[in-house]
DNA sequence: GTATGTGAACTATTTCACAGCT
DNA sequence: AGCTGTGAAATAGTTCACATAC
């Protein structure tokens, strides 16, 4: 185990690497090195040498690595070994259909419930999570075992639910409103900011020169 | 107007000072320095000059900058002054929500096509935009004037759509689904990678000593 | 006095390149 | 011979700090 800072970039890529490596196990290729392994997901080998390091040292001169072992050395570093319960605030069209996305749902991250300030949502369900009031939020935290909590809410109501979220003792945030959030420092804040996305690729189209 | 390279960062913190400066005009705030923007929006007033700096010089020393000039710079700057048309390829639960979600829809960028593998869903409204299929997307884009592509397709797909758009003459592609894209140099992409966004946050919840 | 604009210093991240292992 | 692991070099991005302008 290193000491060095691990840049966010690198666990972001390591989750790359871990899909490849589902992909290859499924189709029986036993080892792949990093060269290999680069290529397929447009990234160059030293790169990947360079992140791996950071966690040890988990490949053979000469040989390159050991799919099976790799991808459950990657679980383990990555926390997808272990089931992590998820609540999303905010049932309007984008939880909702997050609530729905395939990519969302796996063995290890499972949307549990979904809390809206409207009423008439409250009782519904999607899927196998139930729609609850915000006011019930640590409650149903603490029932459902929840870890992470998702803010699809209108931007000047992101920061009142990143409140309840702390107070519910949530330490883990993704919040998809355009609003920079205030939190205690133990709690993790990722932010996804659709429309700035979609609106950055404006600007290459008034500036072609800029994409190299 | 400068030469040296621009990040994509400072692009993208440009939307965020532009947000901004349009709720101060609201408010009739006329002049702001950089030191009051930057605390507003959770960045350095050195941040904010140097991002400004790659475009002009648009400050007064002493005052600050002007609110609604600032703005409208930051507008032409970043091609919101232009009108442009997004075709989002894939009606599935994502898909369908970024086409009703309010963030993406301004008076800048509109969503005006939907398309879709599904014959069932051709035909089909949300809101102004007509589900079509896929074999139509050039007729579609040349029609409807469509500058810009959203795939929320599944990844094994993913490909296959950016390559019916690069034929289409569609240059700037947002693409949800968890793969590399391979396009012409012309071509600018920008991936978002949900289900890795979240599946980010179960390692600070493995290593809470991570976030500093 | 106050706040910009910008080189220079610093920090972070990526790429290079090669010694050393299998 | 082939490929990893890793310091060192290169590049990118942020912060500092101050001369300059109002």
């Amino acid at each position: 185990m290193h000491s060095k800072k691990i840049p966010e970039s690198t666990i972001s890529r390591l989750f790359v690497y871990l899909r490849e490596l589902t992909e290859l196990e499924k189709v029986n290729i036993r080892t792949i090195s990093s060269a290999e392994l680069g290529e397929r997901v447009n990234l160059s080998d030293a790169q990947l040498r360079k992140d791996l390091g950071y966690f040890g040292q988990f490949g053979t001169s000469g040989a390159g690595y050991n799919v099976s072992e790799l991808k459950s050395t990657l679980e383990k570093i990555l926390g997808k070994d272990k089931p992590w319960n998820v609540a999303v605030v905010g049932a309007g069209s984008l939880g909702s259909a997050l609530m729905r996305y395939p990519g969302f749902e796996n063995y290890s991250l499972k949307v549990v419930a979904a809390f809206d300030a409207d009423p008439k949502k409250i009782g519904k369900h999607y899927g196998d999570a139930g729609v609850y009031a915000i006011e019930d939020l640590s409650k149903v935290v603490r029932e459902k075992k929840i870890n992470i909590g998702i803010i699809t809410v209108p931007a000047k109501n992101a920061q009142e639910v990143a409140d309840y979220m702390v107070k519910a003792g949530i330490e883990c945030i993704l919040n998809f409103a355009p609003s920079a959030l205030t939190v205690p420092e133990n709690v993790k804040v990722k932010n996804v900011d659709l429309s700035r996305e979609l609106e950055t690729l404006s600007y290459f189209l008034v500036n072609p020169a800029h994409s190299k």
